[in-house]
DNA sequence: CAAACTTTTCAGTAATTACTGAAATTACAG
DNA sequence: CTGTAATTTCAGTAATTACTGAAAAGTTTG
């Protein structure tokens, strides 16, 4: 790690113990760590030499971090290699990163899990099995719809809404209050 | 793998992949799956059997497990080995899950940038590193404390909160109106 | 407290994943 | 088109992680 002060240094290795706990590897952290605390964009050059990777190492880390939607590329006047950024806006980093994993994490478990339960249990054991299996299907399909709903709102709200934190409890109630009217459950839309 | 249904074997499987894109191994992911779906607890010497692992692994795999909280160590009378079982309440499952996570992914990350961010920058160059290492910590730690929050929340509530998705802004500018008040912000509580 | 049973540890090995350098491909400027 | 600069691919190798069997440690029971 060339020309990297301790602090910048600190955190791209933190980034890349991190990466590693999940799936994505070190290598991959580190890059993102760096291009994260970049002032400008950097290329692939650039990003080898400061980590002391080598280049084609590089290469497929930006691929990869680009699969996830974590970087920009772009070009600069006249130059005509390619250069890489992490977008600046933290909230759309987190709503990208979560996006991605549901993707990657829950989406696949879903759609296994719908076709496990429509199945038609053969052997007498499986009876058990399916209804463990539908428990954890309306979990993460209740999880997973609220995910992409939360998603939609603006980041003005999202703050408030986690600023609010389990207070969101006292809303309900008061929704849940103003609610009860003839004909039962209604919809706030 | 002997005697597992398809159906089971299917979705013990899925879970061995599943387990392997983040940081849990293969092995780890299908003992989970299989005391997920079993209808008694299970000692080590029936996974490794089902699973075709060697005891050893499954000692290692059922430890892994524990240190997530994922599964629960009982003794049936009259039978000195140890039994596993995976709760049954798969809301429990899921907040013990997000806690752990929440516990190796987030807090350290925090703790690190908490560090970085007070120390005084001694190159030039760190300042703008700061204050992207600033938004990070901002972001992760309202994240952070909105999961403990929501974590207090009984069942029914979060369920209620989930299946407003997106609804929740008409409720929180409801709620903007009636604070509305003299002095200003005004808390719910 | 000894024998039988059970679980854990750990060194060695197998399997997987990460990384490199060289070659191939692609992109562009003249 | 041609030559040059830039990027990607990929086979080989390094490094890491997973797994096993054997031995050690721990538990229970008569």
């Amino acid at each position: 790690m060339k020309n990297l002060s301790p602090l910048v240094q600190n955190f791209v290795l933190h980034f890349g113990e991190m990466g590693s706990r999940w799936g994505i590897n070190r290598t991959v952290g580190q890059i993102y760590a760096l291009l994260y605390l970049s002032d400008r964009p950097l290329n692939a050059d650039e990003i080898a030499e400061a980590l002391d990777f080598s280049r084609s190492n590089v290469s497929m880390g930006l691929k990869e971090l680009e699969s996830w939607r974590l970087v920009r590329l772009q070009h600069l006047p006249g130059d005509r290699r390619e250069f890489f950024s992490a977008p600046e806006d933290v909230w759309l980093i987190f709503k990208t990163l979560a996006e991605e994993r549901k993707k990657r994490e829950l989406d696949p478990t879903l759609s296994m899990l719908r076709d496990a339960v429509i199945t038609e249990a053969s052997e007498p054991g499986d009876k058990f099995a399916q209804q463990r299996m539908k428990a954890m299907h309306d979990l993460i399909e209740l999880v997973s719809s609220w995910f992409t709903d939360v998603h939609k709102l603006d980041q003005e709200t999202l703050v408030q809404l986690m600023k609010l934190g389990s207070r969101v409890h006292k809303l309900l109630e008061f929704k849940g209050k103003l609610m009860i009217v003839p004909g039962g459950r209604k919809s706030t839309t």
